[in-house]
RNA sequence: GCGCCCGUAGCUCAGUUGGAUAGAGCACCGACCUUCUAAGUCGGUGGUCGCAGGUUCGAAUCCUGCCGGGCGCGCCA
């Protein structure tokens, strides 16, 4: 609907005189926007205003020529100037009728973009490090991330999810330690675990799993793997120097190979863990990335290659250093130390130029605040590389904050309260879960109420639109009750019986779903959607409350033509309302 | 100190990338059950859009400077 009235602005300014109106005027898109306020008619222009002064016109004076060299369109009931210059297009009920029409016929591709149309995007989320179960804070990452791949492939992009282990570096070295430790506690070998190991019960089973698989293959005496070593940070030491002589240790009894299998086991367990985690909320990977592999397979040479060659690297101290400086970054950036090995960022750099090489037109990383110190820095790295570095965008997600009835929860890691995701689904569902982490802006700090989510109320807005749905499925069922049947066609044909002004308001509700997707994807926000499907399960309550009110606006009247039309009405909105929590990863349950 | 984000009703937040008289939900006051699910609907009270300048036909929105809050500034990952 929005774009009809793009397209008859967009030929009414090249119809006017060039002395009247410049070729850039002409060339740009017409601004077209819904108006706030129903006097002031279903759509709105500013191009007037816009062009006014470059035409050095009265921008009401030209509003007057384009209304008038507007050309005639079924769908315009009338055009109003109004304000300072704003151009008003009435809509006909003929055009909402018509729009009701592509709900029903396109069901759920109602609103969607041809898939393909848009750019090749490459979307990671979540990423967590496989060192220990997904959190609360990791649940927004998820919900926000699988909601925007739908609104960008509902917007036509082809989308691409992918999660990013972090199976390289120390931190994997001390989480196959841990595994090993508790694999020979197991056996009975007794050695303290170090304060700087992962001491979680979450690795109890892979540790288990592990000594179901090796049986006594990989155990050594308690004995000799204490031997010499240095205290522990309990015992007046160093937490950090115990934990790396234990690894060290572990390797020269175990061999590499044999310390290799535990990190594979303790990262197997861990991913698969993380990966039914996500996937019983309903979030699913194109692919699970591992950093590990780009050094293995030479991207981290060939991304130091093209930094070396673009002349945008230095060697000082003996470490190959990045002239991150060069690109907006505070300071120079070390990719390669002393000793040989690469820093993480390394790894960063090559994992973007390794998302590029594969063809994707657009990078889309969501992380969290914390991590915004991150994007100037990459950014450069794709500079220097030769890519650009606007192909590389960036959502930084907010903290979350669980409040039970008002009281904030307490979590961290060091309290050892910290609430897993899993904890949190099984207390409030998959969708209030999903739908509460999108709810708000993602910039914006997320204050989630665990008794609000779970309520069963008004003020509960996930339930709120899910009843919504319920209840048109209740009048589907209602009449199938009563022995009577939806005669489509008939309703198709009848919907101009559709006369009363809260159904009104709900055709311009449901019709507004495309121009919302759009918006949503575009500005990267699901809360957008969030906040359109509230107001639309509002209509559609208030539609049938009408009904409530006075018998004679019910769904199931006598009348069979005006009975049809209502339900071809309310079928649309559901229809609506169900692509909606689609996109959000939230159910459209028929009974509540 | 530098960088990023935020500041809108008593509370939690929207605000269609600069539009017309700033909106929801909760809370508070009131109206509507012989009901297609009242798990709902309708109305009312409530605002110096942090402050001060600027840009222009027009600013909550863009720019500058302050004030207040959050986060980040490793040859860690």
């Amino acid at each position: 609907m929005k774009s009809t009235i793009e397209t008859l602005i967009s030929a009414a300014l090249a119809a006017l005189p060039p002395d009247l109106l410049g070729a850039e005027a002409r060339a740009t898109r017409p601004e077209v926007e819904r108006t706030r306020d129903a006097s002031h008619g279903d759509y709105a222009s500013n191009v007037a205003m816009r062009h006014a002064k470059a035409a050095r016109q009265n921008p009401r004076a030209l509003a007057e020529a384009i209304v008038h060299a507007l050309p005639a369109d079924p769908s315009i009931a009338r055009v109003e100037i109004a304000g300072p210059g704003f151009i008003n297009f009435h809509l006909t009920a003929a055009a909402y009728h018509g729009e009701l029409g592509a709900i029903i016929d396109r069901g759920a591709g109602y609103g969607v973009q041809p898939a393909g149309s848009g750019e090749k995007v490459l979307l990671e989320f979540v990423s967590a490090n496989p060192t220990g179960p997904l959190h609360v804070g990791h649940g927004r990452h998820a919900a926000y991330g699988a909601a925007l791949a739908n609104l960008l492939t509902a917007a036509g992009h082809s989308v691409h999810r992918e999660y990013y282990i972090n199976d390289a570096g120390r931190q994997v070295d001390i989480l196959a330690v841990s595994v090993w430790l508790r694999y020979l506690e197991r056996l009975g070998e007794d050695v303290p675990f170090p304060s700087n190991g992962y001491k979680g019960e979450y690795l109890l089973p892979i540790a288990a799993s592990l000594e179901a698989e090796a049986s006594h293959k990989l155990r050594h005496s308690a004995a000799a793997i204490r031997t010499g070593l240095p205290p522990d940070e309990p015992e007046g030491g160093d937490k950090e120097q115990y934990v790396d002589a234990i690894i060290n240790r572990s390797r020269e009894l175990l061999g590499e190979d044999g310390f290799r299998r535990i990190v594979d086991h303790a990262l197997g367990g861990m991913v698969a863990d993380i990966r039914s985690d996500l996937a019983e909320m309903g979030v699913t990977f194109d692919r699970w990335f591992s950093e590990r592999s780009l050094s293995t397979n030479g991207a981290i040479d060939e991304a130091l290659r093209r930094l070396e060659q673009s002349g945008h690297t230095y060697r000082k101290d003996g470490a190959l250093w990045f002239r991150a400086t060069e690109f907006g970054d505070d300071e120079d950036r070390v990719v390669e130390r002393e000793n040989g090995v690469r820093t993480y960022f390394a790894s960063d750099i090559a994992y973007h130029l390794d998302k590029r090489l594969r063809g994707f037109d657009r990078l889309i990383d969501v992380l969290g605040a914390d991590h915004h110190g991150y994007v100037a820095r990459v950014r450069g790295g794709l500079a220097a590389m030769g890519e650009p570095p606007d192909s590389l965008e960036v959502p930084l997600l907010q903290l979350v904050s669980l409040y039970r009835g008002g009281e904030k929860v307490a979590m961290g890691k060091r309290e050892g309260n910290f609430v897993t995701l899993r904890q949190l689904r099984h207390e409030v569902g998959n969708d209030a879960c999903r739908f509460y982490f999108v709810m708000r802006s993602h910039d914006q700090h997320l204050d989630f109420d665990l008794e609000l989510a779970k309520s069963r109320t008004t003020d509960n807005p996930v339930f709120y639109i899910q009843y919504a749905h319920a209840r048109v499925a209740s009048v589907l069922r209602q009449l199938s009750e009563r022995g009577l049947e939806h005669d489509v066609v008939r309703g198709r044909a009848s919907l101009e019986h559709l006369t009363e002004p809260h159904e009104r308001r709900l055709m311009v509700a449901m019709t507004r779903y495309p121009e919302v997707l759009a918006l949503a994807a575009a500005t990267r926000a699901p809360h957008t959607l969030v906040n359109y499907l509230r107001e639309l399960a509002n209509e559609v309550h208030s539609a049938y409350a009408a009904g409530n009110e006075n018998a004679a606006h019910r769904v199931i009247v006598d009348d069979e033509t005006l009975r049809d039309a209502r339900l071809a009405l309310f079928q649309a909105a559901r229809q609506v309302i169900r692509n909606g929590l689609a996109i959000l990863g939230v159910s459209a349950p028929d009974t509540m």
